[in-house]
DNA sequence: AGCTAACTTGTACCTTCGTACAGTACGAAC
DNA sequence: GTTCGTACTGTACGAAGGTACAAGTTAGCT
């Protein structure tokens, strides 16, 4: 039995004290910090594995010391779940936004494999470490049960915004579409990522978003 | 740069010597013995991801001593790689066995779903070590030059596979299809792994293998 | 039989890593 | 100011793991 690692103390009502010294910085005394090692911890995922995930590495990484890294997650295991739940947390709204809004994707289809399509390349260009990090906790979620509701909630997000732009384009049955379309690109992501095809995007991506978003004649 | 790691010495000119003694059991002194090593180090990647692989676990789980390990594998990194590369040799030839022969699979479609959900059922269930395995390939040959070629060879073998099939199947695109079909199992499994779903196979698998492999009315 | 190379094993050293911990600095509350 | 809790750091020790290696065994060859 794990003994619950999380960050050393919430520190019940101090919170909202700290709102004043300036515009907007200082949330808790350390969240600046513990959200630097997140990140760095994320890019290590994303470029070496997971096997690379040390409390060393990552303070050198940081740029901090050791004493840092031990402070902020007790144990190594904790490091990367936190680093990976964080990751979820906030990708999902990420894309939300790189998407733009989807409500009115009814009225222009091509746009929006145009939108589709540069989310796509831009994860298997600029942001591959990113990207590589997604599907380490896809694989890290088989066999850490801590992980499974991070996945739950991540998936359950995007179905909601698929599912809801599927109805928009009158698919019958949005829901079941969402999943499949989603499982698609993951699929295509993952191959792209360990084996990139220099005419993915015209040969296959352009040609499978067609299929999925633009009213077949 | 890596010294090109593998097993001892290839014996140049003795191979088929051995080929004599009994039946067919021995290719290589010991080569039962390495393959031995092979599966269990597998079998650690899918139970506990690869981290665990070390060559004394491995070699715990083998029952051998420490020295069979290293003296098989010369580094850790070794290890993985040949156990990776040895398992996409081999898989690739079990799921074509276990999917049976697909050239007159336009005959009877209902069969043709039945197999592929019973081949993806299978994964999921009793074979979920060995699927989890499969996308730690994936997974590591993102940062892993060594194994790219290894997961183009596998991709490729079931593009070859696929494409029959859709082209058997009058598709005017059956290489597109192959690979998206492809594409869209690999996105289910990965997330029914990570996150499994109890009506998975009514609600999800059937309905998207009927969509792809019964003709349309 | 004698030779050789593949195979096998136990051990031991050294590095890396996890983790504990004692101590310091700092900000906030009083 | 004093006090207190959070944040932070350097060090050190024990465990785990990578790797070398010497010595042993087996099997095929001449």
């Amino acid at each position: 039995m794990a003994p619950s690692p999380t960050r050393p103390r919430p520190a019940t009502a101090k919170q909202r004290a700290a709102e004043r010294k300036r515009d907007a910085p200082a949330e808790r005394r350390g969240e600046a910090r513990r959200q630097l090692l997140l990140e760095k911890t994320l890019e290590l995922v994303g470029r070496e594995g997971v096997d690379a995930v040390h409390h060393r590495r990552v303070a050198e990484l940081a740029g901090v010391p050791l004493g840092s890294t031990t402070y902020w997650f007790t144990s190594r295991d904790d490091m990367l779940v936190q680093a990976l739940a964080w990751f979820a947390e906030h990708e999902l709204e990420l894309m939300r936004d790189r998407l733009g809004p989807l409500a009115d994707a009814g009225r222009h289809p091509r746009r929006l494999v145009d939108r589709f399509a540069a989310l796509m390349m831009l994860q298997l260009g600029p942001d591959r470490i990113r990207a590589r990090a997604q599907y380490a906790l896809l694989q890290e979620a088989a066999h850490r049960p801590q992980l499974e509701p991070v996945v739950r909630a991540w998936s359950a997000g995007w179905h909601d915004l698929l599912e809801q732009l599927f109805a928009g384009l009158g698919h019958p049955d949005p829901r079941l579409d969402a999943q499949l379309f989603l499982a698609l690109l993951d699929g295509l992501m993952l191959t792209q990522l360990a084996a990139p095809d220099d005419d993915f995007e015209q040969a296959v991506l352009r040609p499978a978003l067609r299929r999925w978003l633009e009213p077949s004649a």
